[in-house]
DNA sequence: GTTCTAGAAC
DNA sequence: GTTCTAGAAC
């Protein structure tokens, strides 16, 4: 009865259509081995999650050379493997999460395909940063050293951290770059490539890492309330990443030529500060035009820098 | 994972 | 006040 939340991931993992994929899990792309969804509960402007799919094929006949493996039998079905023989694959076992994919010989095969389709998302991130907003910025892929949801997910992030859905500083420092608790995926790929297994710090140390200070990962700062950290990654992204990129020579024709219809995106906007889905606001014709202009509030940086 | 509630703690 | 922690969710 209980409604498995935790099991959704799989069930997306599972599907052998994903363009047949309910609405509701908003598919971006989807490969052999791979979908693409965007998260429900974007916690940044773009932020989506890559999983391998089930069941994900092997490519090469065997795992990566067991190091020192007594003759392994699938965790999936119970039934010896020989070798080379036509399809094996990747027991959904190892890719319950990044720990027992650590765990698992197919790792680095796993982690290649994470990768290869994360970087068409990247892509598409880009892309659509420079038709909205006529600039990018940075891009994260890390995995949750300890997530809640089943099956293996790589989640691609915009470092602006600006979203209504994140609510707590969990989940700030979840996505935070330094902190530790997300584990980047080249990181992971060192890992596996230095032949590590399992990760360095307990579960338990790594929920632990969960509970330091509000800490900006653009300035530093330190913020003693959720509201004030908002309010900063929310100028940030306004005045520090957005604005830069219209100051410069040429943009002044632009900017005048412009300034109304800065202005009707600014008050049609002012209800709600745009927080729909990027993909589905691509309405200018001219990449520049989409830079919302910074508008009179300079600098609302909180009162208290420090602690 | 989210939403909601409650009381304790700062 | 806001944050933190905990528990329930049919």
């Amino acid at each position: 009865m209980a409604p498995q939340w935790d099991k959704a991931l799989v069930k997306i993992a599972r599907s052998h259509d994903p363009e047949a994929l309910p609405l509701d899990d908003r598919m971006l792309i989807y490969d052999k081995r791979t979908i693409t969804i965007y998260d429900k509960f974007a916690k940044a402007k773009y932020h989506f999650l890559v999983l391998p799919r089930i069941p994900f094929h092997a490519s090469s006949s065997k795992p990566a050379l067991s190091s020192q493996g007594a003759p392994t039998l699938s965790a999936s079905n119970g039934k010896l493997n020989f070798g080379a023989t036509s399809s094996n694959s990747v027991p959904a076992s190892h890719m319950k999460s990044i720990s027992t994919l650590l765990a698992s010989p197919y790792a680095a095969e796993v982690l290649e395909a994470l990768r290869e389709a994360s970087d068409r998302v990247i892509e598409h991130i880009t892309k659509d940063m420079q038709e909205q907003y006529g600039t990018t910025w940075d891009i994260e892929r890390a995995f949750h050293a300890v997530p809640s949801m089943e099956h293996l997910h790589l989640h691609v992030v915009s470092m602006d951290l600006v979203s209504d859905r994140l609510k707590h500083k969990k989940h700030f420092r979840s996505f935070h770059p330094t902190v530790g608790f997300a584990l980047r995926l080249d990181d992971v790929e060192a890992m596996v490539k230095a032949g590590r297994r399992t990760l360095p710090k307990s579960e338990a140390a790594y929920e632990q890492l969960l509970k330091g200070p509000l800490m900006s990962h653009h300035t530093g700062q330190t913020f003693k309330f959720f509201p004030e950290l908002k309010a900063h990654l929310e100028a940030y992204w306004r005045n520090s990443i957005l604005a830069p990129s219209r100051t410069s020579a040429g943009d002044a024709a632009i900017t005048t030529s412009l300034k109304r219809d800065a202005v009707e995106q600014e008050s049609g906007a002012s209800a709600s500060p745009s927080d729909q889905p990027p993909s589905q606001l691509r309405r200018l014709d001219t990449p520049k035009a989409s830079v919302k202009e910074a508008s009179d509030s300079e600098d609302d940086e909180p009162s208290l820098p420090f602690r």
